[in-house]
DNA sequence: GTGAAAGCGCTAACAG
DNA sequence: CTGTTAGCGCTTTCAC
């Protein structure tokens, strides 16, 4: 049993594929075709339920309705939630998406726009970038490739962003830490460093503590490897307990080192932090389900996927590209 | 600047479009093409970066070499895994993957096997299936599909399947209760519950509470709707407190409830709860965190994503379908 | 208002 | 060993 296809089609209907591709692609007014003719057609595709080879169009066109995201990784609850968003405003409009993960790692990500572009010929694409700097997407090549950048900013790179008050969010947890009574408060930041999230971050922590008047902030902070958490977060918490004093609370600036900081201090090795408060950048599930009381940054991740979706679905459609940056708010719980 | 074809290759290189086709797709030996020739023209791809254009081949081969993963939510870490270990396989053999959530909805799911097998000509298809019978995938339409199962069976269909051991596994971990020292295990199960994954655990559940001589322990079963779990929880305790004796251990069947049910039992208002042991069909990070201790059954979620990719491939390879199932063994963690 | 025909870029018979 | 050629199923220009 073949498929059903636009010929089969019009020989049964009496008229060319020309017309029926017309009707099917919205341009029936357009080309002043009848409305009985059109009804005509698309009950009889509705009633012998034909569907156009994607390929076969695909190859005419030059488009293939999908839409690449590419993040660091796709397991953390912060870019599947931004994944579902963005899946939602596309599969409304007749797109799909795919994702991948670059795991933080430069080479990667090339491969995977280039990938996504050449191989599978994505008609766009969303990316939280874990590059330095722009040279690569500085090429000449991808000016025609409609980008829009999530989550973090390339420096000295004019784009469409999407992106979060990391500094303000950042500072203001620190103040509520503060204003609880915390008198050292360590961070523990995510590599890596150069990401221009955590680097925002970071000087938001040191903002707020220097307004505060503590002095040399950088030395409470700890850097944590990407993919070496739960090592990192013990050697951080060793490293701490030697500073004078002794740390009261730990911000920690991302949500995977929060869960493995959260496990780490419930052991008897670690448990002289078990009384230091504790606040993350990201606000996840686990938090209201704990005895122990976290305060959080929460993003509003579900727009930076709606926002980031809708520009990129703009720019496809064919208007003029502003490079445009949209900096979303971030609220600040306390438990 | 106009994308490189094969074409241009050929003209530059001196060859035909077919040589050079033939050794891309690694049919080179085959046609006895020397190695000389296979080399420069391997070079030459490489120097000059082409990509062959995947719709046109897509057109003229009718593969598309993207596979489709059908779940009821990635959002779920449960399936995100096998995702991840999917996705792991099948990029190794050149195929991408394409996901999608059903959300337990049977019209949904149909909608997308439909959308992804004839609109975007996936390869072959991953399942976890909300369907109640197999209707819908014994149309004969379906036979020319290569078609994996995956966690859950479809009554009186036989298919390729890489499901789990629902029975043992729940049987295992109500006994660790009951070995503990609990007497009245109440049972939380999301639905739909003619899947015949919560089917098996229900039926190892009762089996085992049987056989350490409860009887009747449907009335400590409750049900637990997938689209409004808090609200079924809190109303399945309150049911839960007229148990004479009242119930000292609460078996959930799905990682959702647990993480409901732990929220719940710190609220105040369910304070009576606190102490009833816990334990829950699936492994999750969360467990590892918390004060209390939860009983779980761990699933080799890796090996579901491995084995089905791994059949998938080999039946769209041209090897035999033999409509194999395979039932893959879980481990009870007690803490 | 409607149709004929060209061609998107690739693969695979078939011919030599 | 290598090349010629005929489409895969669709869209779109151009002609009527």
């Amino acid at each position: 049993m073949r498929r059903l296809q636009l010929d089969d089609l019009a020989k049964q209907l009496g008229f060319s594929k020309t017309l029926i591709s017309m009707v099917l692609n919205g341009k029936g007014n357009h080309y002043g075709i009848s409305q009985s003719t059109q009804a005509t057609v698309l009950d009889a595709v509705a009633k012998l339920n034909y569907v156009p080879n994607k390929f076969a169009k695909s190859l005419r066109t030059g488009r293939s309705h999908f839409i690449g995201l590419i993040v660091s990784d796709i397991a953390n609850p912060f870019y599947s939630t931004i994944a579902k968003n963005v899946e939602g405003v596309l599969s409304r409009e007749g797109y799909n998406l795919m994702v991948c993960s670059t795991e933080e790692n430069e080479e990667k990500e090339k491969q995977l726009v280039e990938m996504m572009i050449y191989q599978q010929g994505v008609d766009g694409l969303i990316i939280a970038s874990s590059f330095k700097d722009a040279a690569f997407y500085n090429q000449a090549r991808f000016n025609t490739v409609p980008l829009v950048f999530i989550d973090r900013v390339l420096p000295l790179y004019s784009a469409n962003y999407v992106v979060i008050d990391n500094f303000g969010g950042s500072a203001d947890v620190v103040n509520k830490l503060v204003e609880t009574g915390a008198k050292k408060v360590a961070c523990l930041a995510i590599t890596p460093l150069h990401l221009s999230t955590i680097e925002d971050r970071l000087n938001g922590y040191k903002s707020a503590l220097l307004a505060h008047g503590y002095k040399k902030p950088e030395q409470l902070i700890k850097a944590i490897h990407y993919d070496n958490i739960q090592n990192d977060v013990e050697a951080a918490l060793n490293e701490l307990r030697s500073v004078k004093g002794g740390v009261d609370a730990i911000f920690v600036l991302n949500n995977n080192i929060a869960v493995a900081l959260l496990g780490t201090i419930r052991r008897k090795e670690y448990e002289d932090f078990k009384e230091v408060k504790i606040a993350c950048f990201d606000d996840i599930a686990l938090f209201n389900i704990m005895d122990k009381k976290v305060f959080s940054v929460s993003q509003p991740v579900e727009e930076i996927g709606r926002n980031s979706s809708n520009i990129l679905l703009e720019i496809i459609g064919g208007k003029e590209n502003n490079k445009t940056t949209t900096v979303l708010s971030t609220t600040t719980i306390t438990r």
